[in-house]
DNA sequence: CGGGATCCAATAAGATACTG
DNA sequence: CAGTATCTTATTGGATCCCG
């Protein structure tokens, strides 16, 4: 694959890095995009929390509580509380959220990739 | 744009999950992706470490060459000592990491669509 | 059960000083 | 100039406890 490099500086090049920011400070830590994938494998019937707490190894119940507020802030996954006892409460991707999905598969394909790259060295 | 969505959890989707943990491990940061973009916004010639820190609004010396080093630990960036004096450092990217530009594009253009999403709330 | 609040350890990152 | 080392501060994340 190649790709085009400019020979000079384009204008709009530089500002626009400012949007590549802003998808890192939300989405670059460890957890966000996997645990957005995570929800999409899932039927949304089982996306409860402690569902996801079981199957994404080593997260705490502490920070997937964070990472799963900062999502429904920014309406990645919607919470649903259960009326059942005790409270369970289940996440489901919206529309708006399933746009990650191919970035993060993107990014899932790159590292399966990448891992046979850094093992030839 | 909709995504279909497993009805039942696919046996291969979990255990992929590991690709997508190697990759947010390495470029899950604030920095290697916006690192990657700059440079591929440059001519060659231009790619000083130097300009690097003067146009990444915010990295410090020290953090831009830890992540310079880990990216060209990862074969992502080559890193070139010039005939200079006193010397200079010239990063280009591979082949290989110019993979990553299609990817960090892709979250720019996200994140660009994203603050219109949420100044509307 | 989900998830705050608090406290504490581990880590990351800034500032500064120093070398090839 | 491009780093590295050291020191120090800021941030993160785990453990525990509590409440609806």
């Amino acid at each position: 694959m190649h790709i085009k490099r400019p020979e000079k500086t384009s204008p709009e090049c530089i500002p626009n890095l400012l949007a590549l920011r802003d998808s890192l400070e939300l989405l670059g830590g460890k957890w966000k995009l996997l645990i957005v994938l995570h929800i999409s494998c899932r039927p949304k019937e089982l996306q409860h929390f402690k569902k996801l707490e079981k199957e994404i190894t080593g997260i705490s119940a502490k920070m997937l509580a964070k990472e799963l507020k900062t999502l429904e802030e920014n309406k990645i996954v919607t919470r649903t509380i259960q009326n059942t006892r005790p409270v369970t409460v289940t996440y489901a991707l919206t529309a708006y959220g399933e746009s990650l999905i191919p970035i993060a598969r993107d990014l899932q394909q790159w590292g399966l990739n990448h891992r046979k790259i850094i093992k030839e060295k």
